[in-house]
DNA sequence: GCTACTTTGTGCATCGGTTCACAAAGGGAT
DNA sequence: ATCCCTTTGTGAACCGATGCACAAAGTAGC
């Protein structure tokens, strides 16, 4: 995951991946609006970052732009495409097609930038046999079996929280190396395998924190009275 | 500086604070479990963090621990919780009853944690009257009376991207400065107003950005031989 | 070509966060 | 009371990320 932070000119920090797709949504919009070049300025303004830091973040990739000019929007596109590994496609597995699952698999906003859904998983036979966004779900034996035939890449956790280390090995198990995980649970994985996490509870958590904070003040009266 | 005044320092890192309801999470499964203390080894390896990190995590809410014992359970939690702000409720409105609104609608890891879903709203008249997860959807015009009628104060955004922006100057201009955001949009909102966002798009391309190095490498030959 | 202006790319100071490593603090045994 | 063992709490070194500020590199007008 965290692997080392290699000494090649190919270091990228975590941080500015972090923020390229970002730049790149912004991008996307620029050129749907017909901008053919934008400055490190307006760009950071689209995206809501500093523009040192993106034309810090951008001078990773490369010398893309044009002193005086910008960048020419179109070339930034490929270029940060390109570095993602937006320019090939991913087949994505989602395993769990409960609320949340279905909400994912019809969910457009994957497709649109070389995310493709592959398969549906799901242990409950009320829901295997099902036809979800066009796709047939298929049944928690058949797994392994299904990310190896679909070329699967990248999975999506989306099951009970219990249920997610055991399908995380199996997948594991047959080279997947990159997992999405919704479920609330810190999952044991090997160095090489990389998991984002998405924790809404964790996030509402930390609002709470800051809206008790902003209540309070420094003297938190709590006048119960 | 800031230290040196009488109260305790409130200025919790905020990597701390992101953290913190992980250590909650962990303490709760123990707790169930029936575990009465735990070192900050223990409790750091089922956090998934290092035990230096949580200790000084741990520190900054003050000296809860007992050296050569560990941390009391039950004391932590309710530390923890308090400094989170989870002793009291929150109520929580979601806006935008689609595919994604309804999945949280009806996810119960909400409730559990002092986070209470007090209100649906959408613009659809389809759905709006509609009874989801107990609850009336409410019409979007109603937004702003609802919000001050319920003592929302969480607002949580799963409208399009379109949408966004607008529902979220209202629930602002009503005095809510707390929003968790789904739609891949960069919210303009001023200081005084936290924002979080979640965005399942820019998981994935990290995902892919790493996918596509531990696949290419640095020179990207594809092995068929 | 020269000057005036714009904008990139980056050196550098700074900051927040992580990790190491250890003295201090406690418990338990004798 | 003393010794030994465990574990906390934290000073300090380290590391990556941020943002300022400016030289370098380009455009445009004359
Ligand atoms: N719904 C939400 O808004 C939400 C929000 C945050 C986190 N989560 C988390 O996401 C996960 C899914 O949430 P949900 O609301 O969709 O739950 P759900 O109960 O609606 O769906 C879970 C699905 O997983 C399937 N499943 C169970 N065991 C399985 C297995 N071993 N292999 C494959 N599939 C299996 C079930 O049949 C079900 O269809 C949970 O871990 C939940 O905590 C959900
Ligand atoms: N579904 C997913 O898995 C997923 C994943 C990532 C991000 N998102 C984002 O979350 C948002 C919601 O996604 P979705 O799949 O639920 O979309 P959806 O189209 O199913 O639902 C959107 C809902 O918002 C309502 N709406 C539209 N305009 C509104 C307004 N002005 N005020 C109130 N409600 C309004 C619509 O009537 C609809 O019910 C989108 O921005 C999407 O990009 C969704």
């Amino acid at each position: 995951m965290k692997s080392a932070s290699q000494s090649r000119d190919r270091g990228i920090p975590e941080a500015t991946v972090a923020r390229l797709p970002l730049y790149l949504r912004a991008l996307h919009g620029m050129a749907e609006r017909g901008v053919a070049t934008v400055s490190s300025e307006d760009l950071a303004v689209a995206a809501g970052v500093n523009s040192a830091k993106l034309r810090k973040d951008l001078s990773h990739l490369g010398s893309y732009g044009t002193r005086g000019v910008g960048y020419e929007v179109e070339y930034l596109v490929y270029q940060i495409s390109r570095e993602l590994g937006l320019t090939q496609d991913w087949a994505v597995a989602i395993v769990g097609v409960g609320n949340l699952g279905r909400a994912l698999a019809n969910y457009g906003g994957f497709v649109s930038r070389g995310f493709r859904v592959a398969a549906l998983v799901d242990a409950d036979p009320e829901v295997v046999g099902d036809t979800i966004a066009g796709l047939n779900v298929e049944h928690i034996d058949e797994l392994e079996a299904v990310i190896k035939r679909r070329g699967v890449s990248i999975v999506v956790l989306a099951t009970p929280a219990a249920a997610a280390q055991e399908v995380c090995d199996r997948v594991i198990s047959v080279g997947v190396t990159s997992i999405l995980n919704f479920a609330p649970v810190v999952l044991s994985v090997p160095d090489s395998v990389d998991v984002r996490k998405v924790d809404l509870s964790i996030e509402l958590q930390i609002l709470a924190f800051h809206e008790q904070r902003k209540a309070g003040g420094p003297l938190m009266a709590v006048d119960g009275q």
